[in-house]
DNA sequence: CGACTTTTTGATCCGATTCAATACGCGTGG
DNA sequence: CCACGCGTATTGAATCGGATCAAAAAGTCG
C-alpha cells in the first residue's frame, strides 16, 4: 500500500524498474510465471510514461500492435458509430488488459481512453505470442484470461439484454467491487473513475436515469454516494437484486 | 453441396472419416493449418454422433474438456439464473467453437443445446493447447478465434445496450446473414433454426414484439418471412438500420 | 469569482411489455 | 385422412418503465 497514490507520480527511473521488482507484478498480468519464464516476459515488456486524463494509448482504426496491461487508474473502451455517437465497451482497473480485441482484425476495434491519470505496460503482441509458444504457462494463462473476457462479456449481455435499469446498475457496482477485491483493493468501499454518462452510456440508460437510481440506492440503504465516492452498505441486496429480479419466463423448466 | 443434406446421416464409418476428406474442414476450425499440421490436429480431433435437437453436447457447470466444433446444424448457449429462468448467449452455426468461455474457469457457464439434427467435432482441449505451443499458426488462429468471439460479444453489447427493438432484430438478422455467407452459404435466404422465443430472449425483447417486428420489416418490404424461412429484401436498408439510429449522444465530440 | 460542465430533480411522452385472445403448425391417434 | 390438442406465432388493447425535455443545483477550472 506504500505505493498506490505515490505510483501516480512516476519519475523516469522508476518506470524502468523490471516486473520482477514491480509490486503490482502478481496483478497486472497475473501470468503466474516465475523465474526465467518472467524474466523472459520482461524482455518483451515496455513500460510507457502513465497517460493523463483523457489521453489514449491507442485509437479506433489503429494497427494494432500490443497489449496493454494496466498498472494504476483505469481506462475506458468505446467504439465511435459513424454518426459520431460513442458506446463504451468496457472499463479497465489495474491489472487488466485492454486490446485483446484486436487480434482478430489486427485493428484496434475501439479506442481507449484513460479515466484519469493512468500507468500502464505494453506488451508487443507478436513477441508475446511467439514466446506463448515456448511458455506453456504463459500461453495458459493468455488463453484464460481471453476465454475470462468472453464470459465476461457474455454475462454483460445477458444483463443489457433482460435486465432492468436497476440491476443493471447493482451488477455493474457488483462488478466494480469484485474485481476491485480481486486486485487487494476494498470491495466496499472506492472511487467512480467514470463519470454518469460514462456508467449511463456503458449500461444503455440516460444519465438521468442513472442518477436518479444513485439516489434511489442510497435512500434504499444500499449504498452510500458522494459524488464519485461509493460505499456499498448491504453487498447481499445488492446481489440479490441481479439475480432474484429475472421477472420473466418464469414458465420454461 | 452434396453434403449439406445426407450430412445429417451420418453412419459410423463416416464418422470416422478424417479431417483432410472432411469437406467441412475449411470451414469448421478454419485454422489454415496444412500438411503436417492438420495431421497433427485431426489426432487430437474426436468424431461424436450428431445431436438430435434438443441434446446437449455439455451442460452448464460440467467440467470443461473439450471445445465443440460445429460442422453442420446449429446451437444455442444459455445460462440459468438461479430462479429457473434463461438467457440465451449466443447461436452458433456451422464453422463455429461452442465452449470457449469454458477456459476461464474450468467449467461450463452455459449449457449448449441443438437447435436441430447437428454434427460436430469434439476438439480436447488440453491436447488443443499443448499443440498449440507447436504449432505457430494453430495457435495464431486459436487466439485470433477467440479475440473475434470478444470483439461479437462487444458489438453484441452495443446492440442490446441502446438499441431499439428493430435495430436488434435487424442486426440479428444480419449477423446471421453474413456468418452465412462466410460459410459459402446464402446470405439473403435462410432457415431460422431457432424459435420466436428463443429470438425473443437473446435480442432481450418480449416474443410478441418480435413477432410484430417480423411483420413490420415485411410491410416494410425489408424482408420476406414464412415462419422459419426468411429472405433478405433490402440488405441495404437493414444495414442503414443497424447503424443511423443511433440517435442519441450526438453531443460529444 | 464567473463560465462551463456535470449531476440532480421534476413533468411529460413514447416504446416495449404485459395481459388477453385468436390463429397457425404439427404430431398423435381415432 | 381428418379431428383433436398442444405448443408456437400473431394480433389487439392497456399499462409501465425509462427516455426525453426542461431547468435548477453542484462541481470544476481558468
Amino acid at each position: 500500500m506504500m505505493k498506490n497514490d505515490t505510483d501516480k507520480i512516476v519519475t523516469l527511473s522508476k518506470i524502468k524498474v523490471a516486473c520482477q521488482s514491480c509490486n503490482l507484478y502478481e496483478l497486472c498480468l497475473p501470468l503466474g510465471l516465475h523465474g526465467e519464464d518472467l524474466d523472459q516476459l520482461e524482455k518483451i515488456i515496455k513500460r510507457a510514461h502513465p497517460l493523463k486524463k483523457n489521453e489514449s494509448p491507442f485509437q479506433q482504426g489503429d494497427k494494432f500492435q500490443s497489449i496493454y496491461a494496466i498498472r494504476s487508474g483505469s481506462v475506458k473502451t468505446y467504439t465511435i458509430a459513424d454518426d459520431g455517437s460513442e458506446q463504451i465497451t468496457g472499463f479497465y482497473l489495474p491489472g487488466e488488459l485492454v486490446g485483446l480485441d484486436a487480434i482478430s482484425d489486427d485493428c484496434h476495434p475501439c479506442t481507449a481512453k484513460a479515466l484519469e491519470t493512468t500507468s500502464y505496460c505494453e506488451i508487443p503482441y507478436t513477441a508475446l505470442e511467439q514466446l506463448s509458444g515456448e511458455l506453456p504457462s504463459l500461453r495458459h494463462q493468455l488463453l484464460k484470461i481471453m476465454s475470462k473476457e468472453i464470459t465476461h462479456d457474455a454475462n454483460l449481455l445477458m444483463l443489457l439484454g433482460k435486465k432492468a435499469a436497476d440491476e443493471r446498475l447493482a451488477s455493474l457496482l457488483l462488478s466494480l467491487s469484485s474485481r476491485l477485491k480481486n486486485r487487494g483493493f476494498s470491495a466496499t468501499e472506492f472511487h467512480l473513475s467514470m463519470s454518469r454518462n460514462d456508467i449511463a452510456n456503458y449500461l444503455g440508460l440516460a444519465v438521468e436515469t442513472v442518477s436518479r437510481l444513485f439516489t434511489r440506492f442510497q435512500d434504499q440503504g444500499l449504498i452510500q454516494v458522494e459524488g464519485k465516492f461509493v460505499q456499498i452498505i448491504k453487498l447481499e441486496e445488492l446481489k440479490a437484486m441481479t439475480k432474484e429480479c429475472t421477472c420473466e419466463n418464469p414458465k420454461m423448466a
